[in-house]
RNA sequence: GCCUCUGUAGCUCAGUCGGUAGAGCAGGGGACUGAAAAUCCCCGUGUCGAUGGUUCGAUUCCGUCCGGAGGCA
């Protein structure tokens, strides 16, 4: 720490689905001199074009993005990964004398970058995984949550005995670490950020027209050949990592024949709108965040002026 | 025209053997450290279609009217 680094100024768009993100992180890469470093979960998945809303080579207008399209929907892929990885970029852009403009909707990632969260000193192995999980199917849930207890009564407050996924990966991480969950994490936060990020959250301030919004967007990835992209992927790898995204997992009912083409565009708007609003949840917590009001996208320069003058103001330039 | 069923939360419907009502979904809020587009938690007052009657008291029983569905002609 006596080695006083200057930070490395970067620029974060975040904010809900279908809020504006990509079209506004590439107009101020043009106007900043930036390149885009993705933070989606599921955009880093190849051949998941339209379900993912990825950008097309022409909304992307030259701008290089970073952390997208590179992996096999069958591949797992995980934050301490996305975070090895965005941390490379950064600092391969900053070699090229540019700024980097991480766009996304998965907060998880966006935080555990920005503040340099470290997974290293924690391992995780499958094979204690799965042992775990049978044993949650064989004893139920309360038994995980006895469990945990045992082992780490203070992680005990903050997971629900019902979110078994979590149950389990305390146990498991108390039994690798030997450490509990609060020192691990304060272990996480070891090291300083790098970082001076400057956040700007994307969204509409009134519900109605995000939702409005999603809706649409939904029906036109319909449109332009949704079913057959995920079709080809579920034929190929059938029951992957990327089945979790939504536009996906709703229609392998109705390729099973389950309920109607209909029925499952219906439920991937829902799914949709319920993910925009947990985005949200996630973000409003974080005060470093301004936000932005998208909701006129007629006003794309003044939205954009308006996201300029938060970079301004937050001195990162 | 007659008969039967039906009208309760934004939607689908329970229910009250008469003491003003509750589920699912929608919607809202929240949590979140190697699955995160995942996972999980919390939040339900609405002229019980309208109007008369019986009753201490009706959304509940009875009459009439107005919607809706079906059957018979």
């Amino acid at each position: 720490m006596e080695k006083s680094t200057e930070k490395i100024p970067v620029l974060v768009v975040c904010g809900p689905t279908a809020s504006g993100k990509t079209a506004v992180g590439v107009e101020l890469a043009l106007r900043l001199g930036g390149e885009v470093v993705s933070a989606d979960s599921m955009q880093i998945y190849k051949g998941l074009a339209i379900s993912t809303a990825k950008p097309s080579p022409e909304e992307m207008k030259g701008i290089p993005h970073h952390l997208m399209d590179f992996l096999r929907p069958d591949e797992p892929f995980s934050v301490a990964d996305y975070v090895k990885m965005a941390r490379k970029c950064i600092s391969d852009i900053r070699s090229r004398g540019k700024l980097p403009i991480i766009v996304g909707g998965t907060g998880l990632y966006i935080n555990s970058l920005i503040d340099n969260i470290s997974f290293d000193h924690i391992v995780s192995d499958d094979s204690l995984r799965k042992k775990l999980e049978s044993e949650a199917a064989e004893m139920g849930r309360e038994h995980m949550y006895e469990k945990l207890r045992s082992l780490d009564p203070e992680a005990t407050e903050s997971i629900h005995p019902n979110n078994v996924i979590r149950v389990i990966r305390a146990i498991e991480m108390c039994m690798l670490s030997g450490r509990t969950g609060s020192e691990n994490r304060e272990e996480s936060r070891r090291n300083e950020s790098p970082y001076d990020p400057c956040m700007i959250g994307l969204t509409c301030f009134d519900r109605q027209v995000l939702y409005d919004r999603i809706n649409r967007r939904v029906d036109k990835m319909l449109e332009e050949g949704l079913e057959a992209e995920v079709r080809a992927v579920y034929e190929k790898y059938k029951l992957r990592t990327a089945f979790n995204a939504i536009g996906f997992k709703e229609m392998i009912p109705y390729f099973e024949g389950e309920c109607s083409l209909e029925e499952a565009a219906d439920k991937i708007k829902q799914e949709s709108r319920h993910y925009a609003k947990r985005q949200l949840t996630w973000f409003r917590r974080d005060v470093r965040i301004t936000w932005a009001d998208t909701a006129n996208s007629e006003q794309f320069d003044g939205i954009i002026s308006n996201c300029l003058n938060i970079v301004a103001k937050s001195k990162i330039m």
